[in-house]
DNA sequence: CTTGACGTTGACGTAAACGTCAACTAAATG
DNA sequence: CATTTAGTTGACGTTTACGTCAACGTCAAG
C-alpha cells in the first residue's frame, strides 16, 4: 500500500492546479479512487499525471497523451490491437525526434544571440560588432 | 534582389494556410512589403517565418515567439534593453534545456514501449513476458 | 467581357486547456 | 455549535491560434 495523496498534496507537489487535476479526470487521463465524494490518489495516478504534464511540456495535446497512455494499457488487445498500437508508438517517436531537432536548432540559435548581446555588454563595441539584427540565419538584405 | 514570393508560394513551401500567415502579420511577427495590396514576402520575411514554425514546433507562443523575434531588433537599445533581451535569452534557453530533457525522457519511455510491443508480436509471448502495464515508471500496484 | 485564379479585408466561429465563480458537503476545531 | 479548511459539482468565461465564410478587387485567358 505505497502513498496516498489529497488532491492538494498533489496540485502542491507537482505545480498544477486542483481544476487541472479535474480536468484530467474528465478528459480520461486519471481516474483517482474515492473516499466517499474526495479524490484519492495513487503513486500510479501520480505517475500518470507526472507523465501528462511532460507529455505537455513537450507539446502533445491531452487527447495525444490519452492516446499514449491507453496504448500501455492495450497489453491485452489482439495482434491488431498491438499493431496499432506499435504504429502509433512510431509515429510518436517520429514527432519527437523531429522536436528535439528543433529544441536543439532554437537553442543554438538563443546561444549565439546571448553571447552577441553578452560582447556588446562586456566590451561595449556596439557599432562595430557585426550587426544584430538577427539569427545570422535572417538575411540583412530583401 | 533576392527571392520574393507570393502568400502561397510561401504557403506551400512551408506547409502553413494563407490564413495563418495573416494571422502573423496582425500579431506584428510578419511585415511583408505590399504591391499596391498584395503582399509580397522576402527572404527575409520567409527566414522569419521558418523561425516562427519551429518556434511553434518547440512549444512557445506566438506571443513568445514575437519577443524573440523582437530581441533580435533590439540590437540598438541601450543597455538597460540588452541587459533586459540578455535575461530574456537566458531564460528561453532554460527553458529549452528543460524542453530537451522531457523530449528526451518521452523518447526513451516511448522507444521501451514500441520495443516492447515488437517483442510481443515477434515471438508471441503476451502472458509470459513482462505486464505491459505502464512504462516501468508506472507502479502497478497502488 | 466574363470567368477563373489569386488576392484582399472584416467578422464571426471553434477547439483546447483550463480559469473562475457559485452553491454545496463534510470533517475538524475553538 | 458556528466556523474554518478542504473538497465537491456544474456552468459559464477566457486565451490562443487559427478556420471559415462573405464580399470584394485585379488581372490574364478564352
Amino acid at each position: 500500500m505505497s502513498r496516498q495523496y489529497t488532491i492538494r498534496e498533489l496540485t502542491k507537489e507537482l505545480g498544477v492546479t486542483a481544476r487541472t487535476l479535474r480536468h484530467y479526470e474528465d478528459e480520461g487521463l486519471l481516474a483517482p479512487a474515492r473516499n466517499g465524494q474526495q479524490r484519492i490518489y495513487s503513486a500510479r495516478d501520480r505517475a500518470r499525471l507526472t507523465l501528462v504534464l511532460r507529455g505537455r511540456r513537450v507539446g502533445f495535446t491531452l487527447a495525444e497523451i490519452g492516446e499514449i497512455l491507453d496504448l500501455y494499457d492495450a497489453k491485452d488487445g489482439g495482434a491488431a490491437q498491438l499493431a496499432h498500437a506499435r504504429k502509433k508508438f512510431a509515429e510518436r517517436i517520429e514527432a519527437l525526434e523531429q522536436q528535439k531537432r528543433d529544441v536543439e536548432e532554437s537553442l543554438a540559435e538563443l546561444r549565439l544571440g546571448l553571447t552577441m548581446i553578452e560582447n556588446v555588454l562586456a566590451d561595449g563595441a556596439p557599432r562595430e560588432s557585426p550587426r544584430l539584427t538577427g539569427f545570422g540565419m535572417l538575411p540583412l538584405e530583401d
